[in-house]
This record gives C-alpha cells, sequence and structure tokens, in this order.
DNA sequence: GTAGGGTTAG
C-alpha cells in the first residue's frame, strides 16, 4: 500500500474502526515511515475525535513536523481538553518549532472556550513575537477570543485594524457586541451589509440573536423580514434562535408561531419555548408545553428543567414546581445543580416560605454560588426579613467580596429598614474597598426606534419636555397619594448615598420616554437592563394605575405586564 | 490541516 494510496483510503474514512485499520496496515507495510501519511493519520483520528488514538500514534512517531504538531494542539481543543491543548502547545515552544498559522487559531480557540484571557494575551505576544498577526486566521481568532472573554473594545481595536475583513470576522464582532452592548451590533450589521458583505446563514444567526439580548422588537420584525426576504431556510437553529428573539422582545405568539413552523425541533427548541412561556408569567402552558414535549419522545435536559421550575416560580405555581424538582433525577435522570437550586430557592422564598428555602440551601451538597445566595436575599428582601438578609448577605460577601452590587443591594435593604448606620456602614466599606458600582442604564423602543439613557441624561433632543414630563408625573403621583420608595429613602440620607439612589430616576426616565409618541390604547413598553439598580416593578405598578396605561416591562428576561395598578403576569412581589 | 451560529437560575 503506497502513500497515495493511504491517504485516499483515509479520506473515505467514515469511523475510527476504518481509520484503525488503515493505520494497522500502514504500520505492517512501513507507510507510517512516511511523514505525511503519518500526519493524515494523525488528522483523521483528530477529525473524528479520536484522541487517545491519535496520542498513541503521536508517541510513537520518531520524526515530527510543524504540521504534526499542530494537529496534536488542534485534536485537543476540538475535543475540549484544554489543558492538553495548553501543554502539548508549550511543548511547541519548548522543542524550538516555529508556531505556525495552523497551530495558533487552535490555541487561540482554547483560551476562548476556557475564557483565558490571561492565557490569551500570553498567546497574543507569541503572535507577535513571530509577526502572525497579519494572518487573517490568527487574528480572526485573536478577535474572537478578546470577544468571548468580554473584553469587546480589544476586539474591536484588533478588528478595526485588520486589512481584509471578511464575512467571518464581522460575524464574530457582530456577535461580540450583542453579549455587551447593546445597539453597537446592530450597527455593525447594517455597516457590514453597506460594504458589500452578504450575510450567510451563520451570520443572521448571530443578528437574531443580538435582537433578542436587547430586547428590540422592531428590529426583530426587519430581521425576520430579512430572513424571509432571501430565503434563508428555518433550520433548528436559526428556529431556535428566533424563538428565543420574539420570547424576549415580548411576544410569546410570534415565537409560538416560529415554532409551529419549524420542521425539525430538538430539545433545545422546546425547552427556548417553555423558557419562553416562563418569561411571560404563563407556567401552566410551560408545563402544558414540557409534557407535549415527552410526548414527542423528546427527552429534558438540564436547562428543559430550570426553564420549567422557573416558569413554575414565575407564576407562583409552588406545588407543581417542588413535584418537577422532585422528579427530574429520580424520573428523567437529570442531575439538581446549583441553577436548579436556585429557581427553588426563588419559588419557595418568593412565597414566604424563607426558611423552607434556607433548609434546602442548607442540605444541599452542590457547591453554593453567588446567585443561589441573591435569590434568597431578594427573597429576604420582599419578605422583610433581616435576620435571614443578613445570612445571605454574608455568605455572598464571602463568596464575592469585590462585586459592588451586593453592597449596594445590602445597603439599600438597610435603607428601606431604617439602618442608617447600617447604610453608611457598608458604604465606608464600599469606598475603603475602593469598589464602584458602574451606574446602570435602560433602553426603550417609541415609534420603532431606540432610545439609550442612564441617570442624569440629557442627550435626547426632547429631553427638556421628557424632564418637564417627569415632573409632571412625580406631581401627580405624589397628588393620587403615591409616595415612590426612593422619595421616602431620600429625606434623611447622606448626598453620597442619595446620589446612589438616584440611578432609579432611570426609571422615572424611561416612563417619561414612554409617553412620548405612543398612540392611545398601544402598550407602553420599557426594557429594563439587568443591571439597573432599583426596583421598577412598584413604580409601574403606580404609573400604569394613574396614566389608564398599559405597561410592558421587561426586568431580567421576566416580563411584566401591567393594566390599570394591577400586574398581570402572574408574579407576586 | 486553520476562524463565526440556538435554550437556563436572583
Amino acid at each position: 500500500m503506497g502513500a497515495e494510496f493511504c491517504i485516499d483510503l483515509l479520506l473515505r474514512c467514515r469511523n475510527v474502526f476504518h481509520i484503525r485499520q488503515v493505520h494497522a496496515n500502514a504500520l505492517v507495510n512501513g507507510t507510517i515511515q512516511d511523514l505525511v501519511v503519518a500526519n493524515k493519520l494523525l488528522y483523521t483520528y483528530a477529525q473524528h475525535k479520536a484522541i487517545s488514538d491519535a496520542c498513541s500514534l503521536f508517541d510513537g512517531l520518531t520524526i515530527r513536523d510543524p504540521k504534526t504538531w499542530s494537529v496534536m494542539v488542534g485534536g485537543f481543543a476540538k475535543v475540549g481538553d484544554h489543558a492538553s491543548c495548553y501543554a502539548t502547545f508549550r511543548e511547541v515552544l519548548r522543542c524550538g518549532v516555529t508556531p505556525d498559522n495552523y497551530t495558533l487559531p487552535f490555541v487561540i480557540r482554547a483560551c476562548r472556550d476556557r475564557k483565558d484571557l490571561q492565557m490569551g494575551c500570553v498567546i497574543h505576544d507569541v503572535v507577535l513575537k513571530h509577526g502572525l498577526h497579519l494572518d487573517h486566521f490568527v487574528s480572526a481568532s485573536l478577535v474572537d477570543m478578546y470577544a468571548k472573554c468580554m473584553v469587546v473594545e480589544d476586539a474591536r481595536r484588533l478588528f478595526e485594524r485588520m486589512f481584509s475583513k471578511d464575512l467571518v470576522t464581522w460575524t464574530v464582532m457582530i456577535g461580540a457586541y450583542a453579549d455587551c452592548n447593546a445597539y453597537e451590533s446592530l450597527v455593525l450589521f447594517d455597516r457590514m451589509r453597506e460594504e458589500g458583505f452578504v450575510p450567510d446563514k451563520v451570520a443572521m444567526v448571530t443578528v437574531v440573536n443580538a435582537c433578542a439580548k436587547l430586547g428590540a422588537m422592531h428590529r426583530a420584525r426587519f430581521v425576520n423580514e430579512y430572513i424571509v426576504r432571501n430565503g434563508f431556510s428555518l433550520d433548528v437553529i436559526l428556529g431556535t434562535a428566533m424563538i428565543d428573539m420574539y420570547a424576549k422582545c415580548g411576544s410569546v405568539e410570534s415565537a409560538r408561531e416560529v415554532f409551529d413552523r419549524m420542521k425539525e425541533k430538538n430539545v433545545i427548541s422546546w425547552s427556548a419555548m417553555i423558557a419562553a412561556y416562563g418569561y411571560h408569567g404563563r407556567g401552566k402552558e410551560a408545563i402544558d408545553f414540557f409534557h407535549m414535549m415527552l410526548n414527542c419522545a423528546i427527552l429534558p435536559n438540564r436547562i428543559t428543567f430550570v426553564s420549567l421550575l422557573h416558569a413554575c416560580s414565575h407564576a407562583g405555581l409552588i406545588e407543581e414546581g417542588l413535584r418537577f424538582f422532585n422528579s427530574m433525577w429520580e424520573e428523567h435522570a437529570v442531575r439538581p445543580d446549583v441553577k436548579h437550586y436556585t429557581c427553588m430557592v426563588d419559588l419557595l422564598g418568593r412565597a414566604g416560605k424563607l426558611d423552607e428555602a434556607l433548609r434546602l440551601i442548607e442540605a444541599m451538597t452542590v457547591e453554593k454560588d453567588e446567585r443561589l445566595w441573591s435569590a434568597m436575599l431578594g427573597a429576604c428582601r420582599i419578605h422583610g426579613n433581616m435576620e435571614l438578609a443578613e445570612k445571605a448577605a454574608n455568605s455572598l460577601l464571602e463568596l464575592q467580596p469585590q462585586n459592588p452590587g451586593h453592597y449596594v443591594l445590602l445597603s439599600n435593604i438597610y435603607a428601606k429598614a431604617g439602618k442608617w448606620e447600617t447604610v453608611a456602614k457598608f458604604r465606608d466599606m464600599m469606598t475603603r474597598r475602593k469598589l464602584k458600582k458602574v451606574p446602570g442604564w435602560t433602553w426603550i423602543e417609541v415609534d420603532n426606534k431606540t432610545y439609550q439613557f442612564s441617570v442624569g441624561d440629557r442627550s435626547h433632543p426632547q429631553s427638556k419636555e421628557i424632564y418637564e414630563m417627569l415632573m409632571i408625573l412625580i406631581k401627580k403621583l405624589e397628588m393620587a397619594g403615591y409616595v415612590p420608595d426612593i422619595d421616602f429613602v431620600l429625606q434623611d440620607v447622606e448626598e453620597e448615598v442619595k446620589k446612589e439612589m438616584l440611578y432609579t430616576h432611570s426609571e422615572k426616565l424611561a416612563i417619561a420616554f414612554g409617553l412620548i409618541g405612543i398612540p392611545e390604547g398601544e402598550p407602553i413598553r420599557i426594557s429594563k437592563n439587568l443591571r439597573v439598580c432599583g426596583d421598577c416593578h412598584t413604580f409601574s405598578k403606580m404609573v400604569s394605575a394613574i396614566m389608564r396605561r398599559s405597561i410592558i416591562v421587561r426586568d431580567a428576561n421576566r416580563f411584566h405586564h401591567f393594566s390599570n395598578g394591577t400586574c398581570s403576569c402572574g408574579d407576586y412581589w
């Protein structure tokens, strides 16, 4: 068997068994001595994720060239064995082999998958040292790595410096902004098309995802039209992304339409739809959907259960939630992890069953994280249980002493209880630890335009009218006998605390924006960024009562529909 | 032989 014939056979291998046969023949007739053959064998093993076969072949090789090394580095990255990927790359450097433009993207991909920015920067130095930053694939991988490590501006700088951008790099950059800022990803999508790039399906999925993250319904409809007009078929990934987009933009009906149109559906599509009902407080429908899914012989996974439990929690379906939680391991072989416990703490906590929630936390054997304690703290806040709030808060600060958000939340809880000395203590602690809360920001869609703003913002051309309207609104609220919590809090606090508390005004601003240009009968739609400090719920309820307008608030992926002072989403606060 | 896509907990 000659080398050429051997390579031809490898090209036609359909499984690991076939590759092993070719490998055995190559050993018998000595073709394995040909490095081209050995490399091709290694590569084929790696393609089939047969990394242990690749390893034993690699270990037995007496000669290796740069390609041999790159295939191994890539093979480890492909199967997610990042430690071996790093180790092999270090070996490359140690042996004095010059890393090439094939090897580097693999190592950079490993850094990306581990979100290992530190290692990513080290590799970037290696890239520069060897002058490989001009290589298209290397630089595209670096952009992606920086983006996924959440240092988007670094990714952007690199992206802007690239000589030739292609569809892939544009897509990476659009996706990068989808995770952090907001409208920039859609701006980039427009710019990409202006520069003559025709988006493919992967690019469209990325844009759909960006609309979902932004909750931008106007853009969502546009993107949907674009997809239809350009004849993109609704495969399982694009379809699922669109379900999620419509759900997060506030229309569970449109999400369901997409779901019904999809020919192929898998556990991810079903879970996305269950989550969609959950955000919207439609717990019963989420449960019905879960049963439909089981009837279609689709096996639920961890995420399905997170979505389902969240749906129960959000709709106050306590019995059902407990039943699903208890059945997940016994009936569906899905072991509860910290996320499922967090849902349960939220479910029990909101219902006032704080002791039960605490017992659950104490009994759990999986590692506790800050979001679990945040759920507990949130429940304590609703029910005014200071004793348990302190316990939750201490665990929270122990886990994340550097997170300014926790200090702010805590001082707000103490402020509400009138414990000003403790408020001051936490403020001092923040100052001493040099922690500063990043101001929150909010956005809103009015008449198909999007406005983004933060506290004290005067960038809007109608800013003067908005502030006037805001004052009228506050006066109306006062006259109607409503005193927003924040104003009560502001009475006796120090200047610095007052400043922090004023973040909540962004919510008032959102409402003021909403009052301009929305036709009668149309709901006022507010998307609220997760990081905005404060609670928009009380305020929205009051405004909807006074203005006799319905309001939809999106708050951390939950939707709250208010009408005449009542929150109809089923959530109870 | 190298790069980009979907679901989840406060």
